[in-house]
DNA sequence: AGCACGCCGACT
DNA sequence: GTCGGCGTGCTC
């Protein structure tokens, strides 16, 4: 039997193998792949091509690794396209769809091999390992050396770990005080003469259900009231009844197998629906009464058993389940909570903090049919369901969905296909859908709902622009910086190098501040009426930069060529990019003669003046640098909703998804910065945040209100964001969006070539442009596709590695393809040193 | 990506 | 004379 095996590896083909019976499609496999075992998935019988004749003997699977399939039919089937779609490999898609510890499950072992058996069964004798005391290894050494090394480690065990040999080495070096490199030669010299073997094995253990830990509400828990749904929901439910609901269950014939090519012909007769409903609205209510809808609507429909082999364990029938895709599902601990009250036992969550057992754990659940709902970030669009009738993406602007590693795959955009190949329903849900979502809405794409309510009706906060005199200076990146500007720092902001403690220390007078004075009556005066306030920067962490006066120049990240920022109390310098830092103190002796002033603020600066300045306010910073220890957040966000914290400052991540009932101010500050990224999302981004923010406040009876400071209250963006108004802002946007030919009116395919070596990366980039030349000269494509660089990115150098990058771009979506193939085809291979990222529907282009 | 094979410099 | 550097090439 031929079987067709997916590979992990950067390969764009599958490999045939043969084995004693057919491998169902989906489970793993171990085979042996040039020098080695790896892990790779089965894709059923290899498709016979009777003209082909091989020129190789094919190799057999060594073995099974999995009992039942781990990918479902419809998991394959959309790996085959995500592998089509963003030309990526599809044993690396597989593996990216699993959690991480499918591949690395194998384990070293070292084996005594007949020969080395036989080998020690001549000197019975020797025993004693202290002879290799002192000894240095050599070819001509008597051969009691290698006996009494041999049976040292192999004295009980045939078999020995990786781990347990390491023990063993320690055990030995310390008894008989020999070096450990010594030990090395020997097990090296072992290896070469065939006395000891070193295998992969296999560990994968099959979890049985009883192993698994609940951790979840029990079944019979009683759900909390539901409330009943306002009239704009309940229309948008109604709505969903109508077209959502598959009502010709025929679909298992979608399972067939289906390949991108053929993704065209395939009937979508469900249609994603794009939820836009202000912040207030009520989204996550409409949720959870579509999923009960769901649920009672295929039960009733008493679904056919689908073609998955995995028998349903439940008593009750398999009544259809659903995923609920969340951006960073653990800064949102309520909407977990939430779903697991209204459905209790019902509910497996994944989540990036999980350990890969757990994970496993919980899709098991999915996969098996015990649990019916699925919330999880954009790697749970992967999971395998045993009968997925729904799809949720909530806030589905959110860039996590996005992943900028690896393969660089959307989590909404591979929902929406899912939930095409599958034929279940989709829905997106923002307050700010993206402008692609709201374009595919636009042209009918999608169903379009909206909710323009707040519940209850409670008021929009009002939102307020505080143009602060200085806030131009501050909201210019260093590299940026004029002579005109800096003085302005100066006068501003200046902290000489060796004053800098001493300033610190001294009070912050008020007109010094970075916070216009009227934003800290304004905070001073919400406490005194008895509510709390965020404060949003953009920049994390001590945010100064070190500008050196006489050469005009920042003090830059030796690896990654941006500024470096002063963090803890500013005495060390920290890069963001790669984790190098310096101490100011070493800076200064590099540097002698410069002249350092520190520039600019970010959230730990703001939370300083904050204290420093409003009064008796328990203030509290959260920002990434925090958050990256566990628990902080959790422990954090539940502070401040018990009101033992009145001010929260932070990053953007205070801006999504939560609900404090009693937050009624949210300030944000150094918006310019955020809109003047280059970037053609900025806009975007900048609308959204302000958005979004706003929708902090006055969730609760208390009105709310945002205070935003700018130097450009004129400015479209900031103009439709202070009125909440996303219609004007998308008008705007789709116009600026098309006059520049930018998506959602094209498509990009960004790529990016990194290498230690910048001469090797020149040399790759002069071959690209001699090649698009060439493509130049052979037909009119550059008239359809537009081509960008190679270019050098605003931030050169990240992790020591220069960067070029080049853009794609057309509206002309089969052409713009093409050329991405076939220049993938081309450079294939790059020199060593050299590495590429492809990135398809680019988020960030910086 | 790994991993082996292979051909040139510094060391017993 | 070998170890070991990383260039090149292949993996059913």
């Amino acid at each position: 039997m031929e079987i067709e095996v997916a590979i992990p590896s950067p390969l764009h083909q599958t490999f045939t193998y043969v084995f004693t019976e057919n491998i169902e499609a989906g489970k793993r496999v171990l085979v042996p792949f040039g020098a080695r075992k790896i892990i790779g998935v089965s894709l059923g019988a290899a498709k016979k091509d009777k003209a082909e004749t091989k020129s190789y003997t094919l190799k057999s699977v060594a073995s099974v690794v999995d009992q039942k399939p781990v990918y479902s039919q419809a998991s394959l089937t959309l790996a085959r396209w995500i592998s089509d779609y963003y030309m990526h490999p599809i044993g690396e898609v597989l593996k990216t769809m699993l959690p991480a510890s499918t591949t690395k499950t194998l384990k070293s072992v070292y084996q005594l091999t007949t020969l080395g058996q036989q080998y020690l069964d001549k000197f019975p004798h020797i025993k004693d390992p202290s002879i290799l005391a002192n000894t240095q290894l050599s070819d001509t050494q008597p051969d009691q050396y290698m006996v009494s090394f041999l049976k040292a480690l192999f004295i009980r065990k045939q078999t020995l770990s990786a781990a347990s040999l390491k023990n063993r080495f320690k055990k030995i070096s310390e008894s008989q005080s020999i070096s450990k490199e010594l030990l090395e030669q020997y097990l090296y010299s072992a290896q070469k003469k065939k006395f000891i073997s070193l295998e992969k094995e296999n560990e994968l253990k099959t979890r049985t259900s009883t192993d698994i830990l609940s951790t979840h509400l029990s079944k019979d828990q009683k759900p909390t009231s539901i409330q009943i749904p306002t009239e704009e929901q309940q229309k948008v439910i109604e709505f969903f009844l109508e077209y959502g609901l598959n009502t010709d269950a025929k679909h298992e014939e979608l399972y067939t197998e289906v390949t991108a090519e053929q993704d065209t012909t395939l009937q979508k007769p469900l249609k994603p629906f794009l939820l836009h409903g202000i912040t207030g609205s009520g989204k996550t209510e409409v949720y959870l009464n579509v999923i009960q809808k769901t649920f009672d609507f295929y039960r009733r429909q008493k679904v056919p058993t689908n073609t998955e082999k995995i028998a349903c364990t439940e008593t009750e029938e398999c009544s259809g389940q659903v995923l609920v895709l969340v951006p960073e599902i653990s800064l949102t601990p309520q909407m977990t909570h939430v779903f697991e009250s209204r459905f209790p036992g019902r509910v497996s969550v994944v989540h990036s903090a999980m350990n890969d057992q757990t994970r496993w754990q919980e899709l098991d659940r999915i996969r098996s049919g015990e649990a019916k709902i699925l919330i999880g970030p954009r790697s749970a669009v992967f999971a395998s369901f045993k009968n997925l009738k729904l799809i949720i993406v909530d806030e589905e602007h959110d860039s996590s969905y996005k992943q900028t590693t690896g393969l660089c795959y959307n989590g909404r955009d591979v929902a929406i296909v899912r939930g095409s190949l599958e034929n279940c329903c989709v829905i997106l849900g923002s307050a700010t859908p993206s402008l692609e979502s709201y374009w595919n809405s636009k042209i009918g794409k999608y169903h379009y709902l909206q909710m323009k309510k707040r519940v209850g009706n409670r008021p929009l906060p009002t939102v307020e622009t505080i143009i602060a005199k200085s806030a131009s200076t501050r909201g210019v990146t260093i590299s940026n910086t004029t002579a005109s500007q800096t003085s302005k720092i100066q006068n501003n902001n200046i902290q000489n190098s060796n004053a800098e403690e001493k300033s610190r220390k001294s009070k912050i007078r008020t007109d010094n501040l970075p916070i216009d004075a009227s934003i800290i009556e304004a905070i001073n005066n919400n406490k005194k009426q008895g509510n709390q306030a965020i404060v949003l920067v953009n920049r994390r962490g001590y945010a100064f930069y070190l500008f050196d006066l006489n050469k005009k120049t920042p003090y830059l990240c030796k690896n990654c060529s941006i500024s470096m920022t002063l963090h803890s109390k500013s005495t060390v310098l920290h890069c963001h990019y790669c984790d190098y830092s310096i101490s100011l103190q070493e800076v200064r002796s590099e540097f002698p003669d410069a002249s350092f002033v520190a520039v600019g603020y970010g959230s730990q600066k703001a939370e300083d003046c904050l204290n420093e300045v409003l009064d008796d306010c328990e203030v509290l910073r959260l920002d990434s640098d925090v958050i990256a220890k566990k628990g902080v957040l959790a422990n954090a966000l539940e502070k401040f909703r018990k009101h033992e914290i009145d001010v929260l400052v932070g990053t953007q991540i205070l801006a999504k998804g939560h609900d404090f009932p009693k937050v009624t101010l949210i300030v944000i500050l150094e918006v310019d910065q955020l809109l003047n990224l280059p970037d053609f999302r900025a806009g975007e981004k900048t609308f959204q945040l302000l958005v979004q923010a706003a929708g902090r406040a006055g969730r609760a009876e208390l009105p709310g209100r945002v205070l935003v400071q700018s130097s450009r209250a004129d400015h479209p963006i900031v103009e439709a964001g202070l009125q909440q108004d996303y219609e004007k802002f998308a008008e705007n946007e789709l116009e600026f969006r098309k006059r520049h030919s930018y998506p959602p009116f094209s498509r990009m395919v960004h790529i990016e070539l990194n290498s230690e070596n910048e001469k090797n990366l020149e040399e790759i980039c002069e071959q690209i442009i001699n090649w698009l030349g060439q493509l130049e000269n052979h037909n009119n494509i550059l008239s359809l596709v537009k081509i960008l660089g190679p270019s050098v990115p605003s931030i050169e150098i990240i992790r020591k590695r220069h960067r070029r990058s080049i853009l794609f771009s057309s509206a002309n979506i089969p052409l713009l393809r093409s050329v991405v193939a076939k220049f993938l085809a081309k450079f294939k291979k790059l020199p060593k040193s050299v590495r590429m990222i492809v990135d398809f529907d680019p988020q960030s282009l910086i």
